[in-house]
RNA sequence: GCGCCUGUAGCUCAGGGGAUAGAGCAACGGUUUCCUAAACCGUAGGUCGCAGGUUCGAAUCCUGCCAGGCGUACCA
């Protein structure tokens, strides 16, 4: 535990707070936008007007259709509103299509089974909308007409220590959800959270002052101090295993007694089912404490078997408390213990920078713990005065209903813990910006934390801001074991960008030399597409999926570069590069042609429907923040591509009008594909 | 013990009141004189953990059970 400082934070199923995109907050119509659901929304809401008095809730069922021959869109509300109004839902649906005025945009309704109504959008009315579309540098997403502010707390490393696989979920997620929320006219600011002021900085302190190698610190700052952070933190988990060895010992013993009195009690009554469940439950509780207790004393061995480790460990027997004492004097502002502070934090600042880079990572601010120092003191008084904290057994506590424990503000020994910096934040971010809703980019194990400390909050009187845990699963090894390499050290962030990059590397030249013209990229290029395939696949692995379930960690479905993959995304995107090229097309001469988009080939229907529903991807990504929204559209609609691509010429059109089209089409595709992928974090590139 | 989360194709995962449950990978078969075959098309593969319930309609909501993960006041 504590291996991160917050690698963890998904919104609740049920947020009590409506979204920022809720129906109410949809724009009405499409003046200069394209959305096609809000604004066949719009057409039923006057429609519904003389059934129900308020047809929000109705509107939800608006969706797009589960199947091409169901239309484009379909309406699932006839049903529930026919036994609302105690009528045939057929009867009610007929009613319904009588009174909505849709001609313009839609073929006739269709009412098909117990009272589904189907649309089908007019190719016409789509022909026009893709050329419209055309024209808007935003690809018809109209800003928010209510703009909200959102801070999105994400990332949160501790800068102590180098990164690892279990931060890249929370700062690809969070930076994804920034450059959305952003995009659809929201103000965003973006925080890094960063762990800069625990007990990492005391085991980096002491080790510094015991364990210094000078001449690699000169050479290399943080490799020497991500060095005595190791040594020093595997020196006081040692310590900490020998300590709890008897007890866990004590434990093991205790364990197997009751399973085996349980064992004995389950076969006397082999028929009570309780019994066996209890004596199976105490078998695994025994096996796990085994377990846990080999693992310790492998850990143990382990250092006693280093020579170095193991005499370390022999002259500094106290190493708990002397860095537990070096951390309590940084906070006690130690002059000696603050310099070195200061000395250290900007090396690991910018040790962790160069990872966002190459992740294409961004903040506004990185306003760590260190930074609400000052403030703890009196968030805890301000809750003490009215009487929201007070003591029970020395500690400072906000007890909670709901919750059988308290969020403990300051400890016995008075020092403060991450919930007092979190109310701190809280209060800052408030009187500096405002803000209508706080994200908590966050893993979920975390949740009760979230739980207690949102609590707290609105108590403290922040209750009219949304504040959501956006949590996710866990990273696990391929063992279901938080990610360990086979050799036991987790696995570095850096290094599975390398490995990410290197995989890219032997795909991208791989498909280059077996390119029917030959190969045409230098080796220079292929490394930089390596770099935006490689970390651009390893993004989207995080982005695709959804699920507060832990997921597996595996470099294959990480680094995948087939299938679901942004891969495909920038693969289709090179290839209406390709054709440009070798048609010898003028981006800017064909966009300002005036020409129109027809589409004549089901095909390039299918794809102009994909690429007019960028809008509404991008609404339901952000209504529920969940990046793999968007991604699914982008398959989609890359699928899309890639059919109409097999199945019309472009360059070879039958007429020149057509061939417009198509580039127009291409065009189109082309920059939808960049910018939803841009939202997502993630490059492209002209050839591949 | 209590709380939260999860269980869907061989694998990894979407879908989370709506019509015949989807994708990718893996397997098998097909498509290239033609814009990148990193593609496209097809075949096969599922009692949506189990049992009840609510509903016109349940993979989806409710209850119970089974299995797994996580958390459970002075770590973050």
């Amino acid at each position: 535990m504590g291996s991160a400082h917050r690698i963890a934070r998904r919104p609740p199923r049920c947020p009590r707070i409506a979204g920022p995109f809720s129906l109410s907050h949809r724009c009405v119509g499409t003046a200069g936008g394209m959305n096609i659901l809000a604004e066949l929304q719009e057409r039923f809401r006057a429609a519904l007007a003389e059934l129900v008095d308020d047809p929000t809730e109705l509107l939800a069922m608006v969706r797009k259709s589960s199947e091409p021959k169901f239309g484009d869109y379909q309406a699932n509300f006839a049903m529930a509103l026919g036994k609302r109004l105690k009528r045939p839902p057929r009867d009610v649906a007929a009613e319904i299509v009588q009174r909505l005025q849709i001609d313009d945009l839609c073929e006739p309704p269709e009412v098909a089974g117990p009272g589904f109504i189907n649309l089908r959008l007019k190719t016409d009315w789509l022909a026009a909308a893709a050329t419209r579309t055309l024209a808007s540098q935003r690809l018809g997403v109209t800003p928010a007409k209510e703009p909200r502010t959102y801070v999105v707390d994400y990332s949160s490393p501790n800068v102590a220590k180098p990164m690892h696989v279990g931060h890249i979920r929370s700062s690809v997620i969070g930076d994804s959800l920034k450059r959305t929320l952003r995009f659809l006219g929201h103000k965003v600011i973006a925080d890094n959270h960063i762990g800069d002021w625990g007990t990492q900085f005391g085991m980096i302190i002491y080790g510094y002052k015991h364990f210094l190698d000078e001449a690699a610190y000169r050479q290399n700052a943080v490799a020497e101090l991500g060095r005595l952070y190791k040594f020093v933190s595997r020196l006081v988990s040692y310590r900490e295993a020998v300590r709890s060895l008897p007890e866990m010992r004590n434990r093991l013993a205790e364990r197997r007694d009751d399973a085996a009195h349980l064992a004995s009690v389950a076969q006397e009554r082999s028929d009570d089912k309780g019994a066996a469940k209890a004596a199976r439950k105490a078998e695994a509780g025994a096996k796990e404490q085994a377990a846990a207790l080999q693992s310790l004393e492998a850990g143990i061995a382990e250092v006693e078997s280093d020579p170095v480790l193991s005499k370390a460990a022999a002259a500094h027997p106290d190493i708990e408390k002397q860095v537990l004492e070096e951390t309590a004097k940084l906070h006690r502002g130690d002059a000696e213990n603050v310099s070195l502070w200061k000395e250290f934090l900007p090396a690991c600042l910018e040790d962790i920078q160069r990872i966002y880079r190459r992740l294409d990572v961004s903040f506004d601010v990185t306003l760590g713990e260190s930074f609400y120092n000052d403030r703890l003191p009196g968030v805890v008084n301000a809750l003490v005065q009215r009487d929201i904290a007070r003591e029970s057994d020395g500690a400072m506590c906000v007890f909670l209903d709901d919750h059988k424990t308290p969020l403990v503000i300051r400890k016995q020994d008075g020092a403060f813990l991450y919930g007092t910096t979190d109310l701190a934040t809280v209060q800052y971010r408030m009187e500096t910006w405002h803000p209508d809703a706080m994200l908590y980019v966050v893993d979920h194990r975390q949740s009760l934390h979230f739980e207690q400390f949102f609590a707290a909050a609105r108590l403290w009187g922040y209750d009219d801001v949304e504040m959501v845990h956006v949590s996710f699963g866990t990273v696990l090894g391929e063992d279901g074991r938080p990610f360990k390499t086979r050799s036991g050290d987790t696995v570095g962030l850096e290094g599975l960008l390398d490995e990410a990059v290197r995989r890219a590397y032997e795909v991208v030249s791989e498909n280059d030399d077996k390119k029917p013209g030959g190969a045409e990229i230098e080796p220079e290029r292929r490394r930089e597409i390596a770099e935006v395939v490689g970390i651009g696949a390893l993004k989207y692995a995080d982005l695709s999926v959804n699920r507060t379930s832990d997921y597996t960690f595996s470099y294959d479905r990480m680094l995948a570069l087939n299938g679901n993959t942004a891969t495909y995304m920038q693969y289709a995107y090179a290839r209406v590069f390709g054709s440009f090229a070798k048609g010898d097309i003028d981006v800017q001469e064909l966009r300002a042609s005036g020409a129109a988009i027809d589409l004549s080939h089901p095909a390039e229907r299918a794809l102009a429907v994909g690429l007019l529903q960028f809008f509404e991807a991008l609404e339901a990504a952000a209504a529920e923040y969940r990046p793999n929204l968007l991604t699914t559209y982008l398959f989609d609609v890359a699928g899309a591509f890639s059919i109409f691509f097999d199945q019309c010429p472009v360059l070879k059109a039958e007429t020149e009008e057509l061939r417009t089209s198509r580039l127009l089409l291409c065009d189109l595709t082309a920059r939808t594909l960049k910018q939803g992928l841009d939202l997502l974090g993630i490059k492209v590139v002209d050839k591949m």
